[in-house]
DNA sequence: CTCCTAATCGGAATCGTTCCGGTTTTATTC
DNA sequence: GAATAAAACCGGAACGATTCCGATTAGGAG
């Protein structure tokens, strides 16, 4: 997905091209990893300094509907990321300490979708949590690493 | 785990043994599926209908730094369950209607752990959601599932 | 029973998120 | 380009989950 397909989606389905969601999906498109609505509103301020936190909110629930951000949440946020230039589906390391996250193409649910012929599946997760190299160097540096809530 | 000897973790960690914290690890072994801390504080009130909110998470958390419940979080609310009677690492079907859960013995990241060199894995997840076939026939017969969040 | 302190209370504070009435921006039509 | 309708946005209040805190209660060692 580019930021040109992603506003396009959004043209198409009848929503208005609005500077802020644009330059939103800017960011998300650019930055590349997981980020929190806090995260994004203080990337959004620079051009946007009077930004509502309701129109963090509103719009990154709309980019999730539309399929062009994908959301996962713990440590008691929600994160959202562009979605992945892949297009099957896939899963995440995602590096607690910036977001980043990546790719892993193996989905545990294809060996066990026979293990449950009487339950109704509506989604799945698979998700590994680390630190990046990059984070882990800042640790060794700084003060170490937070708690670990997973 | 039995309620017993997770109340014998307790002790040997020097934790007195409080009649409002031994009720709630009962009513967990006891529920054996995915409660928020409201659902449990709402199980609480028959016997302590004073009930601080406090007392309630407090001892989810320590249930949880000890082992003694399992944790996730989704739709918002983190969720805990008594830590199932299978001693080896496995994951779950988790029922979004409520709450109950299903063992999945395989654990996906042991075919991936080679994948990760450089980073740091502290932890992971996965979680298969759906309807198990008791909400399934409620929703049928009521007002329908809730939207999907996963 | 007495004493010490862990455990609890209750009520305020915090934080992420949503809601709402009023205003601004975008797209359309003239 | 002006007029218009609706989408998008703002600011601030509201909400729900969770945490914090000073005062009180209760477990258990002596």
């Amino acid at each position: 997905m580019t930021k040109e397909e992603a506003m396009r989606l959004l043209e198409d389905a009848g929503y208005r091209h609005s500077r802020r969601r644009e330059r939103m999906v800017q960011i998300l498109a650019d930055e590349d990893r997981y980020l929190t609505a806090r995260e994004l509103w203080e990337k959004m301020q620079a051009a946007y300094p009077e930004l509502s936190a309701d129109t963090i909110y509103r719009n990154l629930g709309l980019l999730h509907d539309m399929g062009i951000v994908t959301m996962t949440e713990f440590q008691g946020e929600r994160r959202y990321r562009f979605h992945c230039g892949i297009r099957d589906h896939h899963h995440h390391f995602i590096c607690l300490g910036c977001g980043a996250s990546e790719e892993v193409l193996d989905c545990p649910l294809d060996h066990l979708q026979h293990r449950f012929k009487d339950a109704a599946i509506v989604g799945h997760r698979f998700e590994i949590f680390g630190y990046c190299p990059a984070c882990q160097q800042k640790a060794r540096d700084g003060e170490g690493y937070g708690t670990a809530l997973v």
